[in-house]
DNA sequence: ATGCCTTGTTGATATAGATCAAAGAGAGTG
DNA sequence: CACTCTCTTTGATCTATATCAACAAGGCAT
């Protein structure tokens, strides 16, 4: 499943492609990315197929470049817990790879999925080499902390359906207002309901009630994995 | 309650004593370490106190020099969920005050305490000149998303029993095994059971009864606030 | 000591959400 | 187009833990 070397012209584009959209890689010099470049590798898997393992080597920060990715924890008795869904153009596992410590969760692919593997030793010279860079590290590592904390918060002072509410209202922002007039607009959830539950730290079937609770009162509507959001304000309000 | 300048002779031993304990300034030189402190400043609050406001500003990273400091998360209905205990030579506040972002979570003295403030400007200046510092800083800030992670982790997929059980275990630790020749030890709870509680995302009731649990099992023995570990192995077993 | 006030314990009851189970609905595939 | 397989919905029941309430027990100041 690997892609060492030789690595081909295509590979190479998409390498640099791929870690240059990445916001840490934002402001460095087309020689910077070149070098960065040069010590990458890819990576293909096939829906289904496992990316890190439990307890296994974080060999570097990973990127995608297409597909989707999940990143899942799991209780003593194997019951999965979704961390969160890799979109394209996203990283995950930096501050693994850069301690250097093994996965505390696994990455599986949800669907066909093209990676690049940026080491962990590229990116810690570069730290050393270029002080803004340093500095974007530690801002992006600073995010994903406070990331987490609001996760912290989510799970254990919110209700299943805040927590709902909250996820919605996430998805909508970044997909640029694409509102009808009357202000509803309509995403699309990125993987299965069994997986959103999951991310949501609940069951299927609770996930399942409670979008039905919501499209009841007239706050959502529900087409299979699509869902409109119909009254932004009150949804809003049960956060 | 801020001591500004002019600072005394005290303050400064302080500042430089306290700020060159934190782990992120370990291998810094006497001139960075005196530069570091020039810019800092003392806090001294009494038990009770707040230190830091929810969504208040966060001036910089805080060094707790004495006392005991408690960061919560509040939900909607004003319901606490305390984060972290710091205790003397621990930080926090580095993510939020190198993002310059208003504090998610509400600091408080539970004892009369003394802290620095070490400034934001003062840590990002020396990221952009010090390369090993910058290293030092990112691999931080890498360990406290990790451990954040590792709380959201015992959050969503642990028994309250079981975070009880490693939180002893985890108190333990670091006592440096001051254990008796059966291979029992005594922790101290850094904090009232109802703080405790509150830290375990459980009610005070709830750790009331789970101590009482494992007391009877023999797994602990509980004097106030004097908890002896017993059976370290079956207590572990539990996790 | 005496009383006061915070903290801790214990019992009774309530509840959000899990779990179990089975039917229903889509989406691929030969 | 039927068949299979996975995903989703829905109902019935269960459970860990919250919540409420009252009492007990320390600690601290007088």
């Amino acid at each position: 499943m690997r892609t060492r070397a030789p690595k081909t012209v295509q590979d190479q584009r998409l390498i640099e492609g791929v870690a240059s959209s990445l916001p840490i890689f934002w402001g460095l010099t087309p020689n910077q990315v070149a070098g960065i470049g040069r010590s990458c590798w890819t990576l293909q898997v096939r829906r289904g197929e496992l990316i890190v393992q439990r307890d296994g080597p974080m060999p570097g920060v990973f990127a995608l470049g297409y597909g989707s990715v999940k990143l899942s924890l799991y209780g003593l008795d194997g019951e999965e817990r979704v961390m969160r869904l890799v979109a394209p153009g996203q990283a995950f596992g930096e501050a693994t790879a850069l301690l250097g410590k093994p996965s505390r969760y696994e990455a599986r692919a949800l669907a066909d999925c093209k990676l690049v593997v940026i080491p962990a030793a590229a990116i810690l010279s570069l730290i050393e080499r270029d002080p803004r860079f340093a500095r974007r590290m530690v801002l992006t590592l600073a995010e994903r902390a406070l990331e987490m904390l609001a996760e912290v918060e989510s799970a254990t002072l919110r209700r299943g359906a805040q927590r709902l509410a909250s996820y919605l209202v996430s998805l909508a922002e970044p997909a640029g207002q694409n509102g009808a007039p009357n202000g509803s607009c309509t995403v699309r959830l990125p993987a299965t309901k069994t997986v959103i539950a999951s991310r949501l730290n609940m069951e299927k079937a609770t996930l399942s009630r409670l979008l039905r609770s919501l499209s009841e009162q007239g706050l959502i509507g529900v087409a299979q994995r699509d869902i409109t959001i119909l009254d932004r304000e009150r949804l809003l309000g049960l956060i």
